[in-house]
RNA sequence: GCCCGGGUAGCUCAGGGGUAGAGCAGUGGACUGAAAAUCCUCGUGUCGGUGGUUCAAUUCCGCCCCCGGGCA
C-alpha cells in the first residue's frame, strides 16, 4: 500500500473500481498517509438505511478520517447524479483535499466531464410518465419526443425514453438540446490523480462471495429486517443488490443459500457492467491491479 | 426383481425421422439526473451407451447403464 508515496498530496484523488475491489480501503490508506476528506461517489452508499448491504465504511472507519456524502440521504428522498454533483460542488469549496471514491461510473463522468443543468422533474410529471408508459407504451412516449433527442437516445430502453420525455415536458426543451449546452466539468480529469482499480474476474468473484458472507456476519439480515416496515420496491434505494433476495428469505420463501446465490450472481453482473463502463470511459485513468493493494 | 417417468447447452427444461431450441447463467456492448438502475448483442451441444430398422435416427425398436417414483 505504498502507492500513496507516488500521489501528489495536494491534488484531488479519484478512485474508481468494481464493487468489492478494495476502493474504500485504498481511500482510507491515502487519507491516513496524507490527509484529506474522503468523499463518496457511490449511488447506494448515500442512503442512511443500507450501511451493511452497500458495503459502506464502518462507523469506526468513518470516524477515523473525515468522510462525506455517506449515509446522509433518507431512503424516501429523491436523489440522483445531479443531487450528488451539487453536493460535491459544496465539498470542493472546502480547504481539504478530496479523495473521491466509489463505483458509480455515471457520477465520475458527471464530475470530470460535466452534466447538463436540467431542472428536476416534478413528481407529478414523473407519475404521469409512469402511467403513460404503462398504459400506452414506449412508442407513445417516443412519439412525443423531438427528433434530435429521439435520434440520440436508446429507443429500446424505457428508462432512457421516459427520462427524455420528462425533460421535454418539464422544460419545454429537448434533452439533446440541454445536453449540447452542458457546462464545463466541475473537476476535469487533468487536475486530479485518477486511480482505477482493476480486478481479474476470478479474483473478484471470490471476493464478492467472501464479502457477502462478511455482510451476513455483520448483520445484513438484521439490516434488511429493519427495513421491512417501510419497504417500497419502487424507490431507488430499494434497488440495492441483496435487499430483495434477503427479504424473500426472511419471509421464508427461499433458503439462505439460494439467496446467497442470487445476491452474489447479481453482484457479479453489476461488476461486469462497471467494468464495461470503466473500459470505455476511464481509459486515461491510472490503472492499479486490485491484487497488489 | 417388476412397472411407470426421465436421461437434450454450465443449470432447468421444450422438441421431434432430414444432425436441435427457450429461460436462467455466461460473453461483448450501450448509457449526461432512478445508474447497485435500465437496455442491446451472442446459442454446436458425443440429444446416456450400444446394436437394429431406414436413403436418413437425437427422434422408431431391442438390449445395457444411470436418476426419480411406485409395486414386491
Amino acid at each position: 500500500m505504498d502507492i500513496s508515496r507516488t500521489i501528489d498530496p495536494d491534488r484531488p484523488v479519484l478512485i474508481a473500481g468494481p464493487t468489492a475491489s478494495g476502493k474504500s480501503t485504498l481511500a482510507l490508506a491515502i487519507a491516513r498517509a496524507q490527509g484529506g476528506v474522503i468523499v463518496n461517489a457511490d449511488a447506494l452508499q448515500v442512503y442512511a438505511n443500507w450501511r451493511i448491504l452497500s458495503a459502506r465504511p464502518s462507523p469506526e472507519e468513518e470516524a477515523a478520517q473525515p468522510h462525506m456524502l455517506y449515509g446522509h440521504v433518507p431512503p424516501v428522498a429523491d436523489y440522483s447524479a445531479g443531487h450528488w454533483l451539487r453536493e460535491v460542488e459544496q465539498v470542493l469549496r472546502r480547504a481539504e483535499r478530496p479523495i473521491i471514491v466509489g463505483g458509480t461510473g455515471l457520477y465520475f463522468s458527471a464530475l470530470t466531464e460535466g452534466l447538463a443543468e436540467i431542472p428536476a422533474t416534478p413528481l407529478a410529471l414523473r407519475l404521469r410518465a409512469d402511467k403513460l408508459l404503462k398504459t400506452e407504451g414506449l412508442d407513445r412516449l417516443l412519439a412525443d419526443l423531438d427528433g434530435e433527442t429521439r435520434a440520440r437516445i436508446d429507443r429500446a430502453n424505457p428508462v432512457r425514453v421516459q427520462r427524455a420525455w420528462e425533460v421535454l415536458h418539464a422544460t419545454g426543451r429537448g434533452l439533446a438540446s440541454w445536453q449540447e449546452t452542458t457546462p464545463p466539468a466541475l473537476l476535469p480529469l487533468s487536475g486530479c490523480t485518477s486511480l482505477l482499480i482493476e480486478a481479474a474476474k476470478d479474483w473478484l468473484d471470490v471476493h464478492i462471495a467472501r464479502r457477502f458472507d462478511a455482510m451476513l456476519k455483520a448483520g445484513a439480515l438484521d439490516e434488511v429486517r429493519a427495513n421491512f416496515a417501510t419497504w417500497d420496491a419502487t424507490r431507488p434505494a430499494s434497488k440495492i443488490i441483496g435487499a430483495q433476495d434477503l427479504m424473500a428469505h426472511l419471509r421464508g420463501e427461499i433458503p439462505l443459500d439460494q439467496a446467497r446465490e442470487a445476491v452474489t450472481t447479481a453482484t457479479r453482473q453489476y461488476a461486469k457492467r462497471q467494468r464495461t463502463w470503466f473500459r470505455a470511459r476511464m481509459k486515461d485513468w491510472q490503472h492499479i491491479a486490485a491484487e497488489t493493494l
